[in-house]
DNA sequence: TTGAAAGCGCTAACAG
DNA sequence: CTGTTAGCGCTTTCAA
């Protein structure tokens, strides 16, 4: 507050000097570390008032340094773009505190060479762990991590040089599917063919679901079409491009959908509503990922919510507990009805 | 990599001894200072290579507790809920490493508590700068970072003790209403009287797009209905309810709307669907923000997207020229063609 | 009850 | 060309 001379921080030996007393002992009093150092609690009351007058705020970098622990936690994330990682980084951010944790989050944008150089530094911050949420190589980051002798995590991908906590993608993926099914019989009469659409083949969430939409087809014994399974990548203009290009190669358009997310799903809707196709007839849809516009859009899709919360708490399980073995940790996802999706949004 | 002993990490004392030089020597050659003091080559290849070797990370705190400046950078942020804060961040990151700068990021979910808390905490971490993003109280923690001698910055929502860059909420809420206007006379023949939703008629981005939105009602002689101003607040169900308490005390229901947000627009379009007012006639709507699903719903929905990139670099200008006083920097938002709004997402 | 002092890992004079 | 040294602000014995 009233601090004249703006370029110098106050320091311990500041408020020591002014409460005629030692650092040690405004360090233990600020610690709240007095009453093993039976401090007068009137010393301690100036001392406090002092330090809330000069507006002192404690240096960590010279406190860390000092200490063993950092209490700091890292996570990185690859974009900020949609619902799912908002709620990643908001519930970690809120977790984090409540454990006295100092949260830093930092976005990698999907790009492999920003990935380690985002772990680097943050080891160089000191982070006591450090979360990889989506990355492109979780092993190479908890090797990083390893070789500094601190804890790695992986989250919504899964690696094999650390504990991974992932959704149960091909159960959800499964029922998922059976549901988009079900509304295709009842809307078409009888069940047809999905199509699937959206991530990369070669990643493990990918190839999960498409393992539970193919043993959702078996199932009710539909043949699932090889063609129909466009693992394009993640972009939209990926999805509308490979519908695109499928359209203009089969003479009939899919009827139902299995979008494997709601970035995906951008470009499907963008394609559905340009191409014409479907003026009287929607598709039947799915989305493996949640959005509360996507589920206002056109008559009604499935959609499955991936469990942030059920994760993250699978995440500090981990991290209050120590473990460190290369588990593999799969939560439910939970499937919404699509009327009380919004109400339900643990972000609104 | 092979590192024996994960317990402790290597400093550059231990990379010393291996080299058999001195401790300044190695942390010359790793910040690069070599040329200045004139070091051998061949040693600096050898120091060089032995961190590589030990996996070597250099303790920020104690770094940054020798040097001057933290080139630590913090931001506030609300919430992590929509594509604009989500922009912000990213681009915020990403804006920041350009300039060799750390950013930390940290969420306050609205919370005025929190705010000052999480500006104390960054103090602590010896920010240079701290943007506080429609933060609910600025000013309060322009207070904060002024004792400490540290510089702040308003970002999205403006405060009077620090440079504020905002969106020329004014401006773009007088063409979007303008648009949204245009497109009911299209629609229904006759440009009528538009309803306002969303906000807090107590922010000054709300005050300033009531204004603009009255300005463009003016403009085009038609007045405004006041009981068709409903700042009701940000959440959704408050959208919501407004919405239908307005619908049951009138015998008629709005043929177009200003949305404020996304947020609320998720609250309209919810009511809209729930409450079976609009199965033949959808009303002509408009969003003061830009969300990709909510530019596929319905016919069509007139969107402006604050100009995040502008408002970023209005942001760094101050930070790289270090303009201190209380300005208010005003950037034009954008108005999206709804066809092409995907396409041009940056952060796509 | 309290203070003095050592030292966390690093940087930047300064002295060779 | 290179090493020695003095701290940065804080915590924590240890001694008084």
């Amino acid at each position: 507050m009233n601090q004249d001379r703006p370029t110098k921080k106050t320091t311990i030996y500041d408020l020591a000097e002014l409460a005629g007393t030692s650092a040690s002992a405004v360090s233990a009093v600020l610690n709240g570390n007095w009453k093993k150092r039976r401090i007068s609690s009137q010393l301690a009351e100036k001392i406090t008032r002092l330090a809330e007058e000069q507006g002192y705020a404690i240096n960590m970098q010279a406190s860390l340094l000092r200490r063993e622990k950092s209490k700091i936690i890292g996570m990185i994330v690859p974009k900020y773009d949609n619902r799912y990682f908002g709620s990643i980084v908001e519930t970690f951010e809120t977790m984090a505190r409540e454990r006295g944790l100092f949260p830093i989050i930092t976005c990698t944008r999907r790009d492999p060479e920003l990935e380690v150089e985002a772990a680097r530094t943050m080891l160089s911050y000191q982070v006591e762990w450090l979360v990889s949420t989506g990355a492109t190589d979780p092993d190479r980051i908890s090797d990083i991590c390893g070789a500094a002798g601190v804890g790695s995590l992986n989250l919504d991908l899964p690696g094999t040089k650390a504990p991974s906590v992932i959704s149960d993608n091909f159960t959800g993926a499964r029922e998922l599917t059976r549901r988009i099914l079900v509304n295709s019989e009842r809307k078409l009469g009888a069940a047809r063919p999905l199509l699937f659409i959206g991530g990369r083949g070669s990643d493990h969430n990918t190839a999960e679901r498409v393992r539970g939409f193919r043993a959702a087809h078996a199932d009710i014994g539909i043949p699932v079409d090889e063609r129909h399974i466009l693992t394009c990548g993640y972009a939209p203009e990926k999805a509308e491009m490979s519908l695109q290009a499928l359209a203009m190669a089969e003479r009939e358009v899919p009827s139902g959908m299995f979008v494997n997310s709601t970035i995906s799903l951008e470009g499907v809707m963008r394609w559905i509503k340009r191409s014409g196709h479907y003026v009287d007839h929607s598709p039947v849809m799915g989305c493996f990922d949640w959005d509360p516009f996507a589920a206002l859009l056109g008559d009604e899709i499935e959609m499955v919510r991936q469990d942030v919360q059920g994760m993250l708490n699978a995440v500090f399980e981990v991290i209050d507990h120590g473990a460190r073995g290369a588990s593999l940790i799969e939560i439910p996802p939970v499937f919404v009805d699509s009327n009380y999706a919004l109400i339900n949004d643990p972000m609104v």
